[in-house]
RNA sequence: GGUGUCGUACCCAAGCGGCCUAAGGGAACGGUCUGCAAAACCGUCUUUCAGCGGUUCGAAUCCGCUCGACACCUCCA
């Protein structure tokens, strides 16, 4: 498969680091706030990634972190706390506002099909970890401390920068924030923080340099390696984590394991945008999935939505949007029902056509995961009469190993309604037979109030349970 | 100020030198079916890819300029 890396700007042929195993490590959530819809798509992407991995015949390890140590607003020491602010917001210790968003986190996750790391690892329980990769980063002379806190030095590494292709030179100019007094140089980044400003900083650990607490990239450095080893295959997270996160990630971490590349492949997802820009925790428009819910949208509308954008191009978000994703998942639940109703059991493919459509569907998300093209598939794949319903739903349960529309899930249409309904129904055939088109239409009436609508089929009339 | 990305038909969105007189979805409209609807199915929305130049036998795809949008350099997915 063909996966684009960041680090060289293109598509390349991937090839794991180990023989049909994947190690791959995704930057989750800091849990100071509900995730909203543009979080999300990143991690819709991950989950297409790694699926479409396993398709390949990979075996992944993937590892997810949570974030739930307070990091400042500013990379120096000012800003404000997130976490704190968080908890005096809602009135809450830091650690009940950690354990309920990310609550909320996997919750929406679960609900948008996305799969599970198989290692979720908070940051808290891993500060020790933090702390021998800060002292071995000391004993081979990175750091410096500096006003209380411990601090990577850049200029101690000789490519710096090399993910996000910086120039540090014309960086330094172009500088909008004030720099922290107490660094050597403005892009070195804090590794343990001693002396906050904020007194009442309530998560804070011993430490070889005083109680304090960890830095904000540390964290995926030191879990990452503990998990997947000192060098790995895959890096992922959303494009605003290169110039900075993922930047200070490859520093701190190559310059502790003297090991290049720590990260094979780095990919990155694009941003969801409405007409304003970009969705933002800071600024801006934030929806959450809940919100979408409460609108009458399924969680899955949104996930169709972005699986018909590509993953590295900016995606415009709208209800319009929405509404039309949604639209289209609900004809494409009609369509599998009556192929449902028409066959009880997939088939092996037998038909030219229907192999072809599966070689396609694994070329198009297999070329660096271009999900509309593997839609364009699987609605080519449906209109195709050559192929029959047996094997169409073979291959709908095929494409969706990767897709995660729970179309596998689609039961056959459900001849739903009470014995009162159906009597109604039988009367309302009654009426149409003796030709009493009004007595029809009442019922048909009384009907839709009560939540169904009515098919009429060749075959006779039922009723469906309203979306 | 610096660095990038992008602008595709009514909307979302693929395509990135010739299979493009541009995938797929949605909306709209017309038709089939139906007492009428709904659903389903069929068809139309195709000489056009922001604009203007250029390169080329050939450009939506490459180059230049103009206009517009967005992102990053600050916590952010």
């Amino acid at each position: 498969m063909r996966l684009y890396n960041t680090m060289s700007r293109s598509v390349e042929e991937f090839e794991s680091i180990e023989d049909g195993h994947v190690g791959m490590y995704c930057c989750g959530p800091t849990v100071y706030n509900f995730a909203h819809i543009g979080n999300l798509r990143t991690y819709i992407f991950e989950d297409i990634l790694k699926k479409t991995l396993k398709l390949n015949g990979y075996e992944v390890r993937h590892v997810m972190n949570i974030t739930d140590v307070g990091h400042l607003t500013g990379d120096g020491d000012d800003g404000e706390d997130k976490m704190n602010a968080s908890a005096k917001r809602e009135g809450k210790s830091v650690w009940d506002i950690a354990a309920f968003y990310t609550d909320a986190f996997m919750n929406d996750i679960s609900r948008l099909n996305i799969d599970r790391a198989d290692i979720i690892c908070k940051a808290t329980d891993h500060i020790a970890d933090m702390i021998e990769v800060i002292r071995i980063l000391e004993k081979k002379g990175h750091t410096y401390v500096s006003g209380g806190n411990v601090y990577f030095s850049i200029d101690t590494i000789d490519d710096y920068g090399k993910l996000a292709r910086l120039n540090l030179d014309e960086l330094r100019e172009g500088a909008r924030i004030e720099v922290d007094s107490f660094k050597k140089n403005p892009k070195d980044f804090v590794l343990w923080f001693t002396n906050s400003k904020f007194k009442d900083q309530v998560m804070t650990w011993d430490s070889p340099w005083g109680r304090g607490y960890p830095g904000w990239h540390i964290e995926c450095t030191a879990m990452s390696m503990k998990y997947l080893g000192s060098q790995f295959d895959i890096h992922c997270g959303g494009i605003d984590a290169i110039p900075v996160h993922h930047t200070n990630e490859i520093a701190q971490s190559e310059a502790a394991t003297g090991l290049k590349p720590w990260v094979k492949y780095w990919c990155h997802g694009e941003f969801l945008i409405n007409d304003k820009g970009k969705m933002s925790k800071s600024s801006g428009e934030f929806l959450t999935l809940e919100s979408l819910i409460r609108k009458g949208y399924d969680a899955l509308d949104y996930r169709y939505l972005c699986l018909g954008a590509h993953y590295r191009s900016q995606l415009k978000f709208s209800y319009e949007a929405l509404d039309h994703a949604k639209s289209a998942r609900a004809a494409l639940t009609e369509k599998i029902k009556a192929l449902k109703a028409e066959a009880e059991e997939a088939s092996e493919l037998h038909s030219e056509n229907a192999k072809k459509y599966k070689m396609e569907f694994i070329d198009a998300v297999s070329n660096d995961l271009h999900t509309p093209q593997a839609l364009a598939v699987m609605h080519s794949m449906l209109k195709d009469g050559s192929v029959s319903s047996a094997e169409k739903l073979n291959l709908i349960r095929f494409f969706d190993s990767v897709l995660s529309l729970s179309l596998d899930r689609i039961e056959k249409e459900e001849r739903v309604g009470s014995d009162e309904d159906i009597a109604l129904l039988n009367e309302r055939a009654e009426a149409k037979k003796a030709k009493n088109y009004q007595r029809a239409d009442e019922i048909r009436a009384i009907l839709a109030e009560r939540g169904y609508s009515i098919k009429d089929t060749p075959n006779g009339s039922f009723l469906v349970k309203n979306l």
